[in-house]
DNA sequence: ATAAATACTAGAATAATGTTCTAATAAAGC
DNA sequence: GCTTTATTAGAACATTATTCTAGTATTTAT
């Protein structure tokens, strides 16, 4: 196997390894070592690829939004009707969140310190999904089929109750998945930002 | 100065410094050293008190559940229609992280790993909580002022879109607070839970 | 009032654990 | 084939939370 393949076999399997203990006691509390164990890696070659231990939640932080980031425009931007558009994003973080809450609850956790580096990255990121998004919104706010609100406003109204009931399916504390529930997760959301018209 | 008193002063500011440090750098990266000196504190008493560093964010954080659930309630049980009560609930919230974003923003970190004692003591407070809710509830959904929903939905649907706003100014990315969009995300929650009635 | 018990304070010593550093190895480029 | 560069290895190091032993003050009991 060439050397780019094994290396980067090598950073995928310390960042399973690393999702697996992060998401069941957290950052803090997970050992460099047991990663290094049950990761088949040295110390050098772990800090040589991550810089640290934060750098592993890191580059985990970053693919999990991105991955999230795309797969939701997929889901949004078809979608020709505001209703039909808000419900399609919340359904999507449902169901996401239920297929898979390991890498959903360390994202929802906000444990990561983000280096500045990671911070411009994940800026930049932050940018192009806002623009695409942006395009959708403007159309259904000018026809009034939506509320005009403060932009930093939307995310919280469509996505803050599904957020919110995740965070408690994750830690363990009721039952019903978010996918069992998103149809009312959906409603609710379209009926606190559905324009007059 | 009585030693109850000497004590209790010590503790609480201990306490009061330690948040001061979490709130800025979280609970991992201050250092139980800094505590220490800004607070006048030796180690023996400091692990005395406490048991040790996350002892410290604990008592804080039933503290802080304390102080939020009763002044809650407060807000709340006066109310007499379905609809000035849940706006009550979501103005108060508002206010209360806005006032307090110190408090606010390390209770919504989630970066406290509670105990089993802890974990007893705050299920208790839970359920005399949820108790008085639940009671104000009841009646308007019956009436069907609100809807009928799964139990553990209604905080994520009342709070949701709340909580995560509040996040998001807490972390400085947005400059109007809480208290300012109180209004918007009340009638947001009220749109969310009304009933047909 | 005195003695015994308890709660508390103190800080040096310890232990756990994240990170650095130097050297060795193997792949890629010329 | 030789040089350069990326990568691996793990022992040594540094940081920092926590323990431990001893000592002091306060309360309680007699």
């Amino acid at each position: 196997m060439s050397r780019k393949n094994q290396t980067s076999e090598l950073k995928s399997r310390v960042m399973e390894v690393a999702l697996g203990h992060f998401s069941v006691v957290g950052i803090e509390r997970t050992n460099v070592s047991n990663i290094l164990n049950d990761a088949g890696c040295s110390v050098g070659s772990l800090y040589h690829h991550f810089g640290n231990k934060e750098g592993i939640a890191e580059a985990l932080f970053i693919d999990g939004v991105n991955q999230f980031n795309s797969r939701l425009l997929e889901a949004l931007l078809p979608r020709r009707t505001a209703s039909t558009g808000i419900k399609a994003i919340v359904t999507f973080c449902c169901e996401w969140v239920t297929e898979q809450p390991e890498l959903a609850g360390f994202l929802l956790s906000r444990e990561v310190t983000l280096s500045d580096n990671a911070k411009l990255e994940l800026r930049k990121m932050d940018r192009e999904f806002g623009q695409s998004t942006y395009d959708w919104f403007v159309p259904h706010v000018k026809s009034g089929a939506l509320l005009e609100l403060p932009t930093s406003m939307y995310v919280p109204l469509i996505c803050g109750s599904t957020l919110e009931y995740s965070r408690l399916w994750l830690s363990g504390r009721n039952s019903r998945s978010p996918g069992d529930v998103a149809s009312i997760l959906a409603e609710a959301a379209w009926q606190s930002v559905k324009g007059s018209l």
